[in-house]
DNA sequence: TTGTACGCGTTATCAA
DNA sequence: TTGATAACGCGTACAA
């Protein structure tokens, strides 16, 4: 069943056909009625190839994001995906993992099925040696590419993300000033994200005129299922000799495995170690105490990302880079001299 | 630059080029090389749409989920996206959320788009009253159609499932031979899944030939995110003079919150309290003491929807129902007096 | 308001 | 081993 069938079944031209399905007014109403209600009896649907074939697109974006079962990453996904379906478009969706060249291939094969778009979830996809990110430059070149929780500044390339620096900034200012000296700094990544958490955290010192002990700042390299790997590796801090107040981490889980280095050897929370996570996920509800954690407002992100899109396909011009503002929320691992805010 | 471009530079026909892209032995080596070469230099990518305007198809596959931000699904989605690109499949995801109507227009229009085959994740997509089905058995008349943790007895559609209700069983008895009387029975969906799960637990009883007392049955209706609110449910049922020595949940969140109720109670666990999860999720690594959960092996459920999957578009006859068995994994709140086993 | 005819870029069939 | 050409199904100038 194609436009030919229709066009005869109604006794009218292939042309008419196509002007009802795509709703142009220039056609009577008593033919577009008679073509409508054939094309319902016969439950024809246009070709989406020979359309694509023919427009040069299947309104269809390309989403990349490392691994989509990470839950900051998926919950990424899934915020973007419910808005562009309701803009019309549909998602392709690849996870690369954190390979680049795997990247580098994910990204062609997105091009080459001629998607109108590219989407990329977290900054994984960045490298710190610029020269490295001319592969997302070059297919900026032909459809528009939106950073989410990273930034690039060329044309073609929209950046949406939360100052991950001040937020982390805003946490370690909290612990300094509510007397913490020792602040134990854990991460698990290198990426632009990342790279900019630790920059906040070592900015808070020097604001607060204090020095930045480099002793204090650790690379998990374990995966954010690990838990307890996580706790092994503070409790080995620890009985290295290495003493802290208070536990600042750049993901939830390693801040969950703080909490659990505490309640195993009695510390109390928040008294004795203060502990902030990141990302506000559901790690948070589910420890006792329950986490504090700044939040990095992902839907707003999304919804922006998402609304920049959809304009700059539609020829609008749109803002090169997007910045919103982090939060720290209060729950139970943190003193907070100010006001005691709860959810 | 199109396939005429290529073959004019190569001064051979669109035919031989179109060979060549395609791998067909019938072509002389030279000429071969010689169309390789400009390819190459001219960066050429055969356009798809064109191709799948002949071919009727653009390799790509539909994957619907409700909510790709559930812990549980993602996990799903990941595997499945990952298998399927390995296979030369791209996907295209949609989020559809609980409602049937939603759920109905995503597969028309995933439908619309060609896909060569649609993948249901969770049993969501499923109602009770089969009459209420035919959106899917239709489907199924056009292209095959997957179900994971679901059951659909038709013509091109397959199933790929956990036996929920066994592992269900395994769980209840367990706690009912190491003595437990009274097990709170905690779900949040009455989907295909949710109902086998919740049968396995009567059937326990039965098998024990114990009286199963459906005051124990409840219903959480909330967010997954909410633990807080788990926490209210269960401290409100305790409070209505609901005694019981174990809780069992359909979901690990319902678990952690049972924990949450037991900590800030002073119960003991699991001598006073017995808890068990399901999904073996991350959450269980990140209360204190660690949760005991079911594993219904979603990793292996994926590979195999895809394997079967692939087979089924390759022409071959593949098996319309394949079911895994669950598995208890002990951890800090089931009491195991067989074998402790440690993960 | 409607119809004709061509272009979109492939693949596949058939003939050479 | 290669080439000419007809599909594939739609959108759209252009003509009427």
């Amino acid at each position: 069943m194609n436009i030919y069938d229709i066009s005869k079944l109604a006794g009218v031209s292939t042309a008419t056909v196509s002007r009802v399905i795509n709703g142009f007014d220039n056609v009577k109403p008593a033919t577009r009625d008679k073509v409508l209600s054939i094309m319902a009896s016969q439950g024809y649907t246009p070709n989406a190839f020979a359309r694509g074939l023919g427009l040069n697109t299947m309104n269809s974006i390309g989403i990349m994001c490392a691994d989509s079962s990470d839950m900051y990453l998926a919950k990424a996904v899934y915020y973007i995906e419910r808005n562009l379906r309701e803009e019309g478009y549909h998602c392709i969706l690849t996870c690369t993992g954190y390979n680049r060249d795997s990247q580098k291939e994910a990204l062609s094969s997105l091009l080459s099925q001629h998607v109108d778009c590219i989407i990329l979830v977290g900054s994984t996809f960045i490298d710190k040696d610029n020269k490295k990110n001319k592969y997302i430059y070059d297919a900026s070149d032909s459809i528009p590419i939106m950073l989410l929780n990273a930034s690039l500044e060329h044309k073609g390339i929209y950046s949406i993300l939360c100052d991950d620096s001040a937020a982390m900034q805003e946490a370690t200012l909290n612990l300094l000033d509510n007397g913490r000296k020792d602040i134990l700094y854990l991460f698990n990544s290198y990426s632009y994200s990342a790279e900019k958490k630790k920059s906040g955290y070592r900015s808070a010192f020097e604001l607060r005129k204090m020095n930045c002990d480099e002793r204090y700042i650790h690379y998990f390299n374990g995966s954010s299922q690990d838990i307890e790997g996580v706790y092994n590796f503070i409790s080995g801090l620890a009985e290295k000799g290495l003493h802290f107040d208070a536990v600042l981490a750049s993901d939830d889980f390693l801040a969950v495995g703080a909490i659990k280095y505490a309640i195993r050897n009695g510390i109390k929370i928040p008294e004795d170690l203060s502990i902030i996570g990141y990302n506000n996920s559901v790690l948070t509800n589910c420890c006792e105490p329950e986490l504090s954690s700044v939040d990095n407002h992902l839907e707003v992100l999304c919804q922006n990302l998402v609304r920049i899109c959809i304009g700059t396909l539609s020829g609008q011009s749109m803002a090169q880079q997007t910045v919103f503002r982090g939060e720290l929320v209060h729950r139970k691992t943190t003193i907070n001299k100010s006001n005691d805010r709860e959810e």
